[in-house]
DNA sequence: AAGCAATAG
DNA sequence: GGTTCTATTGCTT
């Protein structure tokens, strides 16, 4: 989750201005030689619940919990007023509060999106947006402050919204312009997040990313406030453990307590060299920079993520069979996020999480390894043949953390891609020049100054919509103006359409798939792999996931299945339809037959958001080219085989990959599932994810990379 | 490159 | 602090 409304204060303590900063040998690179920064920190206000409230307005009045599992993650106000507090579990929350209203949350999509275009709308303010989580967005206006303060005379500058301790603060306003100037932007930007969005925050002004953050959340629901730099001794002062710290954890608050520290004034005051024994001197100067408010941490610019991952928990995982399942699950929605980001992954991750009674938490292993070209690019392409590569990859990686003769007992299964490609890269010469070039750090001075040209407030006001396309244009201006040296090459509108999220729709213009086959001749022409395999389908054939999975899962599924043979019949109608979708939501979907019409409706019914009808073009040829697939392989081989085929399929279990499993291993599966006796004992989630708008970042490779270079780092 | 740890929301 | 699912970064090998 990523939710933290109320609550948090964090503390630093000391008596260190920026001012007193700039001085110290800390001092990073790029500091600006002659004015601190100008750091905002937005936090939406419990913004699930919000995002909640606007699909439905009728929940407003209402106490409104969201759910996910059986923990009440975060919660309106009306039903905080009732005692309820985010993280509480269901059946308290329901006893403090009978009426409350509860509002499944383990589908992130919606959230995602909106957080997006959050993002979105501050970027086409201020290039330097740096994400955390999906509510908080961190922004580094120090060269729009500046620009605006020569354009207009500071002296009639007033602040907007609180002024941390202003009561106990003789001078202000006039001391301190340019934080003036920001609140003003902090305040002009929250109204564009609610005017465009309907979305009520919080805003912070401070002069470093620490102290913007403690400050946003002193005035709670829809309010902001200033923290000047005389005040940063009582902020932090203020904080009550120094786990409140941000930047200090679970981890580094036990080992601190180790030595004796509890409070941030015991951290300040510790003696450096020893903290530096325990922590290295690195570590241990951050961290007492941090207890006094210090933090010389840049606002970075984050692209697309750098990996997609799936996971699920569960109570108790034991037989190789429901893994095999679990993968599958998480692999099909997993490549459908990877198939809309539109990179292709290079490796590939499996992680388990062992039970353990004691030591919960931390006991994760993975293995990974590297995906060959081949089938990366399928997965790019959307071709589901993958999938049993896919599968059989992580089988093997599972054996090898996984001795499945002897008893085991899972908690948690993960899927990862990472190390994600551009198509049209190609990792030419130029990939060095750009993976080279940091992505990381960027010094602010030098970011600032690549964004002169920032526009002025109010430019934004009309509807999501045209300010999505505003932002747009804002930023491609900003790029060509600002990239001078960078050999950029294509297009940026891709890019921004992802990250916009609004028009997303169209993959196919995006220059990554030039090179790839049009997805509608993969509609009419299976890749290769399978087709050989419906030719000789009928008998028990063994293609593609059986084939490759590892000798001993073959063995074991092999004599699992002898060993429970199930007289099931089949029968079932809705689920076997449930085939015919390509994303294997266990769910319900579609109760039609698969006819050609159906086409979209495979797609959102995993997702039960309604507004997505623009992403969902996205996929629509994706979808619709596998639903031709799958239309073929399980229509075609029906009724003659032994196979369950088509009409039968485990609803939780992806009907192409079904179709290709033994025999055996079918029978085995169908009769799991009828008996319902999935070894699942928490609801299994949903896993749902799936960021259509999300991505964008970029990637190491030189073709998309460099647009996101343009993009983000403006460097 | 692989795997783990820490942090955060 | 717990909980769930991601995601990033840095350390170690």
């Amino acid at each position: 989750m990523d939710i933290d409304d109320e609550d948090d204060d964090w503390n630093v303590s000391a008596e260190s201005s920026d001012m007193f900063v700039m001085g110290l040998s800390s001092d990073p690179v790029g500091e600006a030689p002659s004015s601190s920064r100008v750091i905002l920190h937005f936090d939406l206000d419990c913004f699930y619940a919000q995002v909640e409230m606007i699909r439905n307005p009728a929940l407003r009045n209402k106490p409104l919990g969201i759910q996910q599992k059986y923990i009440i993650v975060t919660c309106n106000y009306v039903a905080r007023d009732q005692g309820l507090t985010k993280l509480m579990s269901v059946t308290d929350a329901l006893e403090k509060c009978p009426q409350l209203v509860l509002v499944k949350g383990e589908d992130l999509t919606h959230y995602r999106e909106m957080s997006y275009k959050v993002t979105e709308l501050l970027m086409s303010y201020c290039p330097l947006v740096e994400r955390l989580g999906f509510d908080e967005n961190f922004l580094d206006v120090t060269e729009m402050v500046d620009t605006k303060m020569e354009q207009a005379p500071s002296t009639e500058l007033t602040f907007s919204g609180h002024i941390y301790n202003e009561e106990s603060l003789a001078a202000s306003a006039s001391d301190h312009p340019r934080l003036a100037m920001g609140s003003l932007i902090a305040a002009e930007l929250r109204e564009a997040i609610k005017s465009n969005l309907g979305l009520t925050s919080c805003a912070g002004v401070a002069t470093n990313k620490l102290l913007a953050k403690l400050v946003s959340g002193t005035f709670k629901p829809n309010q902001q406030t200033t923290l000047l730099p005389e005040s940063t001794a009582d902020i932090m002062a203020s904080l009550s453990g120094l786990r409140k710290v941000p930047g200090i954890g679970h981890r580094t608050g036990q080992r601190l307590k180790a030595l004796g520290l509890l409070t941030v004034r015991d951290l300040q005051c510790f003696p450096p060299a020893e903290l530096a024994r325990e922590f290295g001197a690195a570590s241990a100067q951050r961290l007492q920079n941090l207890s006094q408010g210090i933090d010389d941490s840049l606002v970075t610019p984050a692209g697309p993520p750098q990996s997609l991952s799936d996971e699920d928990s569960f109570k108790k995982m034991s037989s190789t069979t429901e893994v095999l399942k679990k993968v599958e699950e998480l692999l099909t929605s997993l490549m459908e996020r990877m198939h809309k980001d539109g990179r292709q992954p290079a490796t590939f991750r499996l992680t388990i999480r062992r039970f353990s009674a004691t030591n919960r938490y931390f006991s994760r292993e993975s293995r990974q390894c590297p995906i060959p070209n081949h089938i990366g690019q399928k997965i790019t392409t959307g071709s589901c043949d993958a999938l049993a590569q896919l599968l059989s990859m992580a089988m093997k990686l599972f054996q090898k953390m996984i001795d499945t003769n002897t008893p085991f007992h899972l908690t948690l299964i993960n899927v990862c891609f990472s190390n994600l490609q551009s198509k049209s890269d190609g990792k030419g010469s130029i990939t060095s020049f750009f993976t080279q070039r940091s992505p990381k750090k960027v010094t602010s001075v030098s970011q600032q100054q690549d964004n002169l040209s920032v526009k002025g407030f109010s430019t934004c006001t009309g509807s999501p919509e045209n300010c999505s396309t505003f932002a747009n244009d804002t930023l491609d201006v900003r790029v060509s103006r600002s990239t001078p040296p960078m050999p950029s090459e294509q297009k940026q509108p891709p890019l921004l359409r992802k990250f916009i999220g609004t028009p997303l729709s169209v993959k196919p213009p995006m220059p990554e798939w030039t090179q790839v086959p049009a997805v509608p001749n993969e509609l009419h022409r299976p890749s290769q792999p399978l087709e050989p395999d419906l030719s000789h389908l009928p008998p028990d054939v063994d293609p593609d996931v059986f084939k490759h999975l590892p000798e001993s899962i073959q063995q074991e599924l092999l004599s699992s299945f002898q060993a429970g043979e199930r007289g099931d019949r089949q029968g079932t109608s809705s689920q076997s339809v449930t085939a015919i979708s390509c994303n294997q939501k266990p769910t319900n979907q579609l109760t039609k037959p698969p006819s050609k019409q159906s086409s979209i409706a495979a797609h959102s019914a995993g997702s039960d958001n309604g507004d997505d009808r623009a992403k969902q073009t996205a996929d629509q040829t994706f979808f619709s080219a596998h639903r031709e697939r799958l239309r073929i392989s399980c229509a075609e081989q029906p009724e003659g085989n032994s196979r369950a085929s088509n009409t039968e399929c485990p609803s939780n279990v992806d009907p192409l990959v079904f179709s290709e499993l033994p025999p055996e291993l079918q029978q085995e599966l169908l009769s799991e599932w009828k008996q319902q006796k999935p070894v699942l004992k928490i609801p299994s989630k949903k896993l749902e994810r799936t960021a259509p708008t999300k991505d964008k970042k970029a990637t190491t490779k030189a073709g998309q990379a460099n647009n996101l270079l343009n993009y983000f780092k403006s460097n």
